[in-house]
DNA sequence: CCAAAAGTGTTCCTCCTACACCCATGC
DNA sequence: GCATGGGTGTAGGAGGAACACTTTTGG
């Protein structure tokens, strides 16, 4: 054993780390926030909004463009690391809900050199909003974002079948505007199935950034039933139907509110707060129930 | 529009791809197939078993011990190709199951130099069981694997509370075994909650792929109810028993046969095709239908 | 005959859906 | 008063869990 270890020491020393060409690895980090829009009515509820910040690119390639949020990841620090520099350069926050999505290393991705990013999602608490961008950012942005599909199509082959949807994607902050369709094409040959994603058209958005925008939605509604992310895009007090407000605003469906509040029971806890002055009866406030799920 | 597009050329000509030091990447492949043991009893039923595959390391650093296979990826491949390439390298295979899981990205994870790695998860029909080893591999061997949790804790703080969970991980094929414990730890300090991953201790067992295994392994318990994972492990034709049996093998739990045969029913086709000679009543084969969840 | 697996029927229970309805407020 | 959202009750249906039971084989 220790014979192996004084022969690891000398391999260790003797290693080229050179000898294999190396991508550029990148963080790109996808922070969503939900906002209130303003009410026409006095009574009326303000409606919610997603939100994703993104920035506008002041080099090629895609200047003037719109992007998300990144950065190199250096020799120094791990990729999670980097994720938190890159959310703190452009925030000023620390310690908000971070969760790796997915890695994507496509060869043409980055028309300048080879580069694997590495995508992230933050949910910022709305209390937080409007956020003071980070020195150099004044180019960042938060776009109301939302996708929906606009086509389907199966198609039987010999050897099985084939389903093609096309995703839309739209992203606008005042006059500023990007949008994007997205190919998903599933094809099932003798029970084996293979999944391809493509960019169709994209206007003011850089990079591949639809398909990661897209696919950080889907996660996000995949994941809100189950899990707290909801809470994350909350202040710590907040009425259910705040709460049913982000569900809505996720899922991009309205749901019935006695049933939701029947399902969100257990993941909340009654406070004795309460909010007025709102042109109809006042609600309770509630809070997040960390203990809910007890596993992890 | 032209103007912006002659100087993005100038741009990238110029562009300096060595201005940022670049981590080497590569792809981890975890490789499962669901097979037979051997029956005592003429009658009675052979269990199945969830595998890995894992290679005995024949360089430093961790001479000896088993790993997961991977390679780097070049320059001229994306990710997904290099997981396919190292695929096909090991098992021959192609036109598997492919599923990228986790990119793993600490920085002390390889001792030689910083080495970010891509995990993909493959599953492999037990019908193609045993299979040939690629070249210069006689040393893959599949493990039996399994874990399960050893030790919950829960501590509150001045500010939330602490859950710890340990999973022992457990590898065996014939007189080779590995084992690893990991720890998770969840922290959730003024409604901010952050989870960590460690590996305590590893017998056998290189780098971190002991939390690569344990990642996967969750992950498909994740998925097996609500995807076609499930299918990928098993011949085309198959009955509900062997059916359940992956199922529990993956979920580490029995389950109710009259429950799980209406769960799955409109996720298999049944055939003409019966299977005899068991020793018992003939069973219906069935196969996947490919149908069933026509989203995507 | 019998052990074992294949397969079905039934009951109970939980959870979600939907709709109806009452409550409390600001103007 | 009244529009609006806050909040509860209830009936119906879908689906899972548990268990009893029948069917069909190889030896």
């Amino acid at each position: 054993m220790s014979e192996n270890h004084s022969a690891e020491q000398m391999f260790l020393k003797e290693y080229d780390v050179n000898q294999y060409v190396r991508p550029s690895v990148s963080v790109d980090m996808l922070l969503f926030t939900v906002t209130e829009e303003e009410s026409e009515n006095y009574r009326k509820r303000s409606d919610k909004s997603l939100k994703i910040l993104l920035i506008k690119r002041k080099e090629h390639p895609f200047l003037g463009q719109w992007a998300l949020p990144g950065g190199f990841v250096s020799a120094h620090e791990s990729i999670d690391e980097a994720a938190i520099r890159v959310l703190e350069k452009e925030t000023g926050l620390r310690d908000v809900y971070l969760e790796q999505l997915y890695t994507w290393g496509d060869i043409g991705r980055d028309p300048r050199t080879r580069v694997i990013s590495c995508s992230y999602m933050a949910l910022i608490n709305s209390d937080l909003y409007p956020l003071q961008s980070g020195e150099g950012t004044e180019d960042a942005k938060w776009f109301h974002v939302s996708d929906h599909w606009t086509q389907k199509k199966t198609t039987v082959t010999e050897n099985g079948f084939m389903i093609e949807k096309w995703v839309e994607l739209r992203l606008g902050s005042g006059a500023d505007a990007a949008t994007a369709t997205v190919k998903t094409t599933k094809i099932v040959e003798h029970g084996h199935s293979k999944v391809v994603q493509e960019i169709e058209e994209a206007h003011n958005l850089a990079f591949d950034h639809a398909k990661m925008i897209v696919y950080a939605l889907e996660r996000l509604r995949n994941k809100v039933d189950y899990t707290d992310i909801a809470f994350h895009l909350l202040p710590e007090y907040f009425t259910l139907s705040d709460l049913q407000q982000v569900f809505e605003v996720i899922l991009g469906k309205e749901l019935l509110a006695a049933a939701f509040r029947r399902k969100v029971a257990d993941k909340v806890l009654e406070t004795n707060h309460i909010r007025r002055n709102a042109g109809h009866r006042p609600s309770k406030l509630y809070r997040y129930n960390p203990t809910w799920d007890d596993e992890l």
